[in-house]
DNA sequence: GGAAATATGCGGAAATGATCAGAACTGCTT
DNA sequence: AAGCAGTTCTGATCATTTCCGCATATTTCC
C-alpha cells in the first residue's frame, strides 16, 4: 500500500514524461500517499531540476517551453514564440506535408532500433510520432533531444559541442568523428535539395557532421517534400547510390518520379 | 528455501537491472530470506559500486537512478547539531542555503571566462544567477544546458552522449577523456563528502567524467553545504591539495573550518 | 474576503544499523 | 567417515534515525 519513497519519485517523474503536467491530487491518489508527501517530493525533485512546481502540481523541467506540436496554445505560448527559430519561417504551408513525411519516416523504424537523426526543420517534425517509440535515438539537435528526452521510452544519445542558439544544433569544432563509436540501422536526414547529382545542403558547418552520420548507419533515409526537388545547394551531401529511401510527398512530378526511381532508390510518396 | 549468499547476489543485480529499483521488503520476500540479511547483501554490493542504497531498497549505480547526493541525509554522528536547527526547518533551510552557495560561487566568475560545471543539485542552482552571465559554459548537466541556452548570453557547450533522463546528466560510455580539448579557468563541482582526505562522491559512472573536468580546469571550486561534512562517499574525488576554493553555509562547525583551513584551501561561508 | 493550495509541527510508523546467539560451512585431525 | 574448532553467515532484537500522515497555520489566487 504505502508507497516508497523512491518509488513515488520515479512514479512522478513517469506521470510527468506521459502528460507534461501532474496534479499533486493525482499523484497522491495513484501513489496512495498523502498530498503532504507528495508536495515534499516535489520539492525535493525540483530541487534538483528534474520538475518544475505550478501551483496544483509540477511539469516538466523544461525551460525551453514546447517546441513542438505538442501544445499549440497556452499559457506559454509566448514562451514558444520567443524562441522561434529560422526553420520556423518554412512552415507553414508545407507543414501538413511535412508532419505526414516524418509520421512515414517514424514507421519505418522497428522496436529497439538504432537510428541517427539529423538536426532540421523536417527531421524534428517526427518528435511527435517519436515519443510512442522505442528506439535508440542518436542526435545533433539539441531541440530533437529537449524533446525526446524524459518523455519517452527511447534512449536518447546527444552528439556533444556547442550549441547554436538558433539552430539548436550541437557542433563540435574540434571532433572530426563525432559518431565514431556508434553504427545506426538508419539515418533520418532532410536536405536542401535533390536534383539528378543528387542531394545537397547549404550549411558549411553542419555538412561535415551529416556526411559523417550518413557514414555511420546502414541506410539513409532522406525526407525531402516536393519543394526539394530541383534545386541544388552549394554543397554535395551524397549521391543517389548512397540513398536508400527518399520520403516525399504528392507534390512530385511523374518525371521526378522516374528519376529517383531509376537511380535504384526507395520512394515512398505520402 | 533458503537462498545462497551468490544467488541472492545474483538476483538483486538481476533485480535491479529491470527495474531500477528495488525494496528490501521484494528481494527478501522472493529471496525468501530475512531483511537484515538483504541489507547486508546491499551493503556489500554497494561498497563493490554496483548499486546505490535509498531508503528502503537500493538503486542501480548508475547515473540514470538519481542525481548522486541529493538527498540531504542528515550528518551522522552530530545529533546535537542537527537538532540545534526545528528539524522541520532542514529542508527549506537547506535549499535557501544550497542557493547562497550557488550565488556566491557565480560571483567568483568573471565576464568571458571559460567554466566548466558539473551535473548535480547543488550546481544546478547556479543557473538561476547565471542567467546574468556572460561566460563559456561547458557541462555534462543537460538540465543545466537547458536552463540556459538561449536565455543568456553565455555560450554552452555540452558534452556528448547518452542522456540520462532522471539526473539529466549526459554520459559518454566510450570516450575517455570528454574534455580533452578544452581548459577552463575553473570547475564548479558538487560532492557526497568532504572529510580530512578530501571529496568523495559516490556514483561510479560519473567520478571519471569529473575527474576528466578537474584535468582539465585551472582552479577546482567545491560547492558543499554544511551537511556534506564528516561524509565520505565509496570514491575518492579528490584531495585537499586539489581544491582551490570550498564554499559552504554557516552551519560548519569551528573544527571543520579550521581542517579545511589548515589544507590550504579558500573557505567561503556564506 | 473566501476557497484552494501550500507550508509547518508533531506523533506514530517504518527503515536502518549494531549487536548477539545460533546455524551452516570450512579445513583439519583422527 | 566422523568429530571438532574456527570462521562466516543468518535471523531476531533493540535503539536510533528518518519518514509519513494528520491537523493546523500561512500563503496564494480569484
Amino acid at each position: 500500500m504505502a508507497m516508497l519513497r523512491r518509488e513515488r519519485h520515479a512514479l512522478i517523474l513517469r506521470l510527468l514524461r506521459q502528460g507534461r503536467f501532474a496534479a499533486v491530487r493525482d499523484i497522491a491518489a495513484v501513489a496512495q500517499s498523502s498530498e503532504a508527501t507528495v508536495r515534499r517530493d516535489l520539492a525535493e525533485l525540483e530541487g534538483r531540476g528534474l520538475l518544475r512546481r505550478v501551483r496544483g502540481g509540477a511539469e516538466l523541467a523544461d525551460p525551453a517551453g514546447s517546441l513542438g506540436p505538442a501544445e499549440p496554445s497556452g499559457p506559454r505560448g509566448e514562451g514558444a514564440a520567443a524562441r522561434e527559430l529560422p526553420f520556423e519561417h518554412r512552415r507553414g504551408l508545407l507543414l501538413e506535408n511535412k508532419r505526414a513525411i516524418a509520421r512515414r519516416a517514424v514507421s519505418l523504424c522497428e522496436d529497439g532500433e538504432t537510428v541517427l537523426i539529423d538536426g532540421g526543420s523536417t527531421t524534428y517534425q517526427m518528435t511527435e510520432f517519436l515519443r510512442a517509440a522505442r528506439l535508440q535515438i542518436i542526435t545533433n539537435s539539441f531541440a530533437i533531444a529537449q524533446a525526446l528526452v524524459g518523455t519517452s521510452a527511447n534512449t536518447i544519445v546527444l552528439s556533444g559541442g556547442i550549441i547554436y542558439p538558433d539552430s539548436q544544433l550541437i557542433l563540435d569544432p574540434f571532433q572530426d568523428e563525432a559518431f565514431r563509436n556508434y553504427y545506426a540501422a538508419k539515418v533520418f536526414m532532410g536536405v536542401y535539395g535533390i536534383d539528378e547529382m543528387g542531394a545537397t545542403n547549404t550549411d558549411l558547418l553542419l555538412i561535415k557532421t551529416e556526411r559523417a552520420m550518413i557514414d555511420h548507419s546502414r541506410d539513409l533515409i532522406i525526407l525531402a517534400d516536393s519543394s526539394k526537388f530541383n534545386r541544388r545547394g552549394a554543397l554535395m551531401l551524397c549521391g543517389f547510390e548512397r540513398i536508400r529511401t527518399l520520403i516525399t510527398d504528392s507534390g512530385i512530378s511523374e518525371e521526378q518520379r522516374r528519376m529517383v526511381c531509376s537511380r535504384g532508390v526507395e520512394l515512398i510518396v505520402v
